[in-house]
Parts: C-alpha cells; sequence; structure tokens
DNA sequence: AGGGATTCCGAAATCGTTTTCGCTTCTTTC
DNA sequence: GAAAGAAGCGAAAACGATTTCGGAATCCCT
C-alpha cells in the first residue's frame, strides 16, 4: 500500500539504511556484490524514490515556477511549451501560476512558489503591474529571476526580450514605405514595457519619415479582451477619423477584430486601409485576407529564459557569482495580404 | 540569507519550535500572549513555511500533476487554465507535463509525477498509447488518476469527455439535413477513443438517414500535424473523387488546411463543398468563410476534472471509500457559413 | 489546605532521504 | 608477523516541519 522506502529495502536485506542509499547513488564503498543485490530488491519491490525527503534533505526542489498573465494565449502557450521542454532536458519540473493581468495575483503567486521552494522563477509581468518591491524581495534573498516578454526594465535580474521598439518600427516603416501615410495605432495598455516599446518604435517611425505624429490616431486596448478592443475601437475611429490608410496594432487579435469590422462595413483591405499585427498568431496566415505580423518567438523565448535560469541556479548551488544577461531574441516582418 | 525557519523563530523568543509551531497553526493550547509574540516576530522575520518538509511530514503534497499531448493547443490551453483554476480554489498546484503524443514519454511522465508524490494526476492519453498497464499500475498505489478528453474506456477510474459519437452523430446528420449526400471523414489517428467515436458517429448518422458508408471517403490525418494533414489530404481527395460535397472534419484545424486548398484551386465553400470542424476554436470564427464546427468546452473540462479529482484525494485522506463517475459535458453545434 | 481540573508548554518521534565519519575486517608489504 | 593501507559497512545527524503525550504550574472549589 505505502510506496516502498530506502529502510524497507534495508529491512528486507539486513543491511543499513545508509548502504541501500549508497548502492541506488552508485558510491564506491559499497561491494558489487551488495550492490547488485541492493538493485535487484529496488527494482522487486518497485522502489520509487520520494523526491520531498530529497529535496528536504538536498535543499533543492529541481523545480522551477512560472507565473504567466494567461496561458490561454497562443504565444504564451508556445512559451511554455519551450519552458517545460527546457526544464525536462536538464531535469527540473514547472509548476504553472497565472496572474491573470492582477498584481496581486502576482504577488500571492510568488509567495506560493516561494513556499514551494522552487529553484529558480520565471516570470512575465501582469499589466497592472504598477512596482516591482515583490520581485526584487525575493531577489535579494538569492532566488533568481528570469524575466521575458513583459519585463521591468528597471529590475535588476536576466532577460528575454525581442527589441519591441525596432519591430514595431520596421513594420510601420514598412507600411510609411508602402505609400500608407495616415496609419493609426491600436496600442496595449499604459503600463507594460512591451506596449511602450511598441507604441515608441511607431512614433519613431512616422516621425523619422516625416510623418507627423498624431496622438489622436492611437487608440488604447486595454480590457484584456483583444478582439473586441479591436473591433469596438475599430468603429470608433472610423467615426473620428475618415482618412486612416492603416492600422498597425499591438496584437494580431486586435487585428483581427479591426478585420471583422472593416469586412462588416465593407471597407476593402488593404485597398482602403491596410492592417498590420504583432506576434504572427497561426489564425494569421489563413484568415482572409491574411494578416501581415511580426514575428515573436515564443517558444525559443521560453527556451532561452529556462537555459539562462538553470545556468544561474548552478552557479548558486557552487557558489560561483555570475552576473545578469539580458537576450534580445531577433524578430522579422511576415508581409501578406493585409498590407 | 537563508529563510527562516521555526527555529530560528523559536531561539529569538526562547520558546521551543513546538510551541512556535502551534501557535501559527492556530491550536488552543498556547497562551494568546505567546501566540501574539510568535505572530509579531514571525511577520519580522518574514518567515515563509517550507513546504517541502510540511509536505514531507504530512505525508502530502497539494500538488496535482497533468500530463497532456502538447500545451500548444488552443483546446488544451483552455483545460490547463480551468486544471489550474480549480485546483488553485482549493489550495493545490500543478505540474505540467507533455507526452508530445507519445507513449514512452508518458510513461517517463507518470513516474516522475510519482517520485514527486503528487496527490493526483490528471491525463489526457496520447495518440500512440497502446495499452493501459502504466495507469492501471498507478491507480492500483491508490494514487487517484482522472481522465479527459483521450480517454481509455476500459481503465477503471473518473473520467471527463464529451459525447463524440453524438456530437459527430449530430454535425453530420445536419449536413445531411442540408441536402448534402457525399460527405467524407477527415478522422485522427486510428488508437483514441475521440478518434474512434467521431468516426462512428459519422458513419451512424450516414447509415441512420440512408446514406451508404463508403470508407474511401474516409481520409486519416495522424502526422501530428493537422493544417498540413487537411491540406495534403484535400488534395488527395480532390483528385480520388469529384463528387464530395461536403468534408467532416476531427478538429478545426485540418478544416482549415481544407479550406486553404480549396480557395487555392477556387473550390467554392459551401456552395461545392461544405466543410464541419470539431472544437470551435476562435479561429473558426474568424476565418472567411466561417467555419461551423462542434463546441468543446476545454475550460469546464479542466475545471470538471480537477474537482472530482480532489473529491477523490480527499475520500482517500479521510479513508471513506468513492465511486468513479464518468461526466458527460454538454457540446452543441455552432452553424456558420461553411455549410 | 487538599484535591481535581485546567492551562500552557516542551521533549521527542516522525516523515525519507543524504552524507560524514568512524569502526571493522581484510589485504598487502617488508 | 606487525604495521599500514584499503575496503565495506553502519550509526547518527541533518533537512524543517507536525503532533502526541506528559509534566509543571496555576486555578477553582469545597
Amino acid at each position: 500500500m505505502k510506496p516502498t522506502t530506502l529502510k524497507d529495502i534495508a529491512h528486507e536485506l539486513n543491511i543499513s539504511v545508509a548502504t541501500v542509499s549508497k548502492a541506488l547513488k552508485g558510491y564506491s564503498d559499497v561491494s558489487s556484490s551488495t550492490k547488485k543485490a541492493v538493485l535487484k530488491m529496488a527494482k522487486k519491490m518497485n522502489y520509487i524514490p520520494n523526491t520531498v525527503a530529497v529535496n528536504l534533505r538536498t535543499q533543492q526542489t529541481k523545480t522551477l515556477g512560472v507565473i504567466i498573465p494567461a496561458i490561454v494565449h497562443h504565444f504564451f502557450s508556445e512559451v511554455m511549451d519551450g519552458i517545460i521542454k527546457e526544464a525536462k532536458k536538464h531535469g527540473y519540473l514547472v509548476i504553472t501560476l497565472q496572474s491573470n493581468e492582477n498584481y496581486q495575483l502576482e504577488k500571492k503567486q510568488l509567495i506560493l512558489l516561494q513556499q514551494k521552494r522552487v529553484d529558480g522563477i520565471l516570470i512575465s509581468l501582469s499589466n497592472d503591474t504598477p512596482n516591482f518591491d515583490h520581485i526584487n524581495a525575493i531577489l535579494q534573498k538569492k532566488i533568481p529571476i528570469v524575466m521575458f516578454d513583459k519585463i521591468a526594465k528597471l529590475v535588476e535580474c536576466s532577460k528575454v526580450v525581442i527589441d519591441d521598439k525596432l519591430a514595431a518600427y520596421n513594420a510601420v516603416s514598412y507600411l510609411i514605405e508602402k505609400g500608407y501615410k495616415r496609419i493609426a495605432h491600436f496600442r496595449g495598455s499604459l503600463n507594460p514595457q512591451i506596449s511602450i516599446d511598441r507604441f515608441l518604435g511607431y512614433r519613431k517611425a512616422l516621425v523619422d519619415h516625416g510623418i507627423p505624429f498624431d496622438p489622436k490616431l492611437v487608440y488604447i486596448c486595454d480590457n484584456n479582451d483583444d478582439f473586441n478592443d479591436g473591433y469596438n475601437n475599430a468603429k470608433k475611429m472610423l467615426e473620428e477619423h475618415n482618412d486612416i490608410d492603416a492600422v498597425f496594432t499591438i496584437t494580431d487579435v486586435v487585428a483581427v477584430g479591426i478585420l471583422k469590422y472593416l469586412k462588416e462595413n465593407d471597407i476593402k483591405i488593404p485597398e482602403d486601409i491596410a492592417l498590420f499585427g504583432f506576434s504572427n498568431w497561426f489564425m494569421s496566415s489563413v484568415i482572409t485576407p491574411s494578416l501581415s505580423s511580426v514575428t515573436q518567438p515564443g517558444f525559443k523565448m521560453g527556451k532561452k529564459s529556462t537555459k539562462i535560469l538553470i545556468e544561474e541556479i548552478k552557479c548558486i548551488n557552487k557558489g560561483i557569482p555570475y552576473s545578469f544577461q539580458t537576450c534580445v531574441l531577433p524578430t522579422s516582418l511576415v508581409i501578406r495580404n493585409s498590407s
């Protein structure tokens, strides 16, 4: 009924627990005959080591904690895939927590992870995280944290990101070079760095190409419902302006919302209004018209973040110092029929 | 540097570890004055209980293990959302593992979860899982397992599913009633129950409506690449038959693959060929033409599975017997422009 | 004042490992 | 044949909590 323990094996073999443990772990001070006997008995009794006990003894859990805003999101599920696969490669398990874009919850989840004594934490910040004391508090306890995607520039830890500003700059520059002149921007919430950076890239592209920046052309999508944010703001935009010829959006789903509204109102894409999304969701390649977008390497981001985190954990275990790194993953433009 | 322990608090207050523990846990045999002092000191020293030690002592981890084929999948990410949220409600954390549709890996992951001493396991089987000994082995150790979506009917444990056969039956019946007569089926791998059931529903609908079942109209999509499976088999189908007027697919992405091929070849949907998908991905509502589909309540499935699992864990802890339940979640047809 | 009840606290066992250190026993060597 | 070295094993401490049980101190009551 109860799982087999070392003690059970030791008792069965009339030897000590210490010897059993050492035999199983390949210590050299165990004769090959007893080692063989232990191995055999362990298999016979279907021994499965109790990780909880091991964790307590070794003071590490071989477990990583992950906090993301939401898992039902193509990008984040790709990141999770990368995290889980890379962690597995190094013998780590991962506990997944969601912040639901909620600061209070994010704080609670961090405490939970500390209780669980995870060896390290991966986090992508929630939209309404106003300060980073909760992150710094953990860092200062020497628990390594790697931030990805939605990061805080001011926090001193390793980070894995894309160059959001540059990517946005390139996308908008492409639109401009294609001849579009009145380009609106559907941005995200005001807080997150990615939202700020993509906006800055948008603005810089305009200015650099001699197009005046008009704040009235910037719409904020911050209801955590990208599709309807896009749809509703598209309506609003068309009521307020009749000269928009392109829209650059914070993410593909917003663009799809716009697309829906435009099609319903017989506005041609890209002839009347062009669209350019961000993140390159699978969906974007199959809708009509297909949506131009910026690739955002979620899987790689997950893998790289995890790799860095595990390296840092290793350093801490060995007591050797390490320095924080910021890894910027490359992006590219995928040009499709919407622009 | 090291996290505060009960011993640290006890030492600081010149009382015993036992008393500190009891004070923190609200035992009645602690005077209110010392309780107050302990609480204060715990806060001052920023005490965070070590779950690993608690787990070892209490012999449970308050952790659930989840094994799914892949997390990068809209349906499974919804399930995960449901699982994580329901688990959190009951104070459980979840460890996510992927089987990559691989039987060997699935087995290994199960062992990992046992090592971790999770209190219960949620699993959706991989496509190429040929037998269920590995599942039964765990069940017989009295570790509760709840299967969802891709289940094994023969395994005796609780299950949460939809009625795949009925849902498929309804979808195909709808097509027939709409006047479609030569209806092909793009099915999944041969192994999984859901794939079998949806096929059976398809066949029964034909037969019940007096349409002969033609095995030549069944195409197998089993390359773990739904989109291209749909695309390539669509090509094949059109080469082999010229009278198909509708296709019912195992999942939406397959249908989207077909859709792509049909559009490339100027075959009108639904005039020439109608399409009916399964799972109702978000994508299906925004592509052109929008895709009819069967709703598959992923979030609910995750929640319900977790709820049942935690109930079973409770029963085990209390030593009261329980019986396995099979919960069949309702589905419905979403009729859109593709049929 | 004496007895019983109550209140409060702590020693110690326990969960299942890992790892150090010391103790035998055996082998080798001159 | 004695000293030195090696080989093999086990006792015990430790990780950080929980919980039982018993003891000491205080209280109340006649």
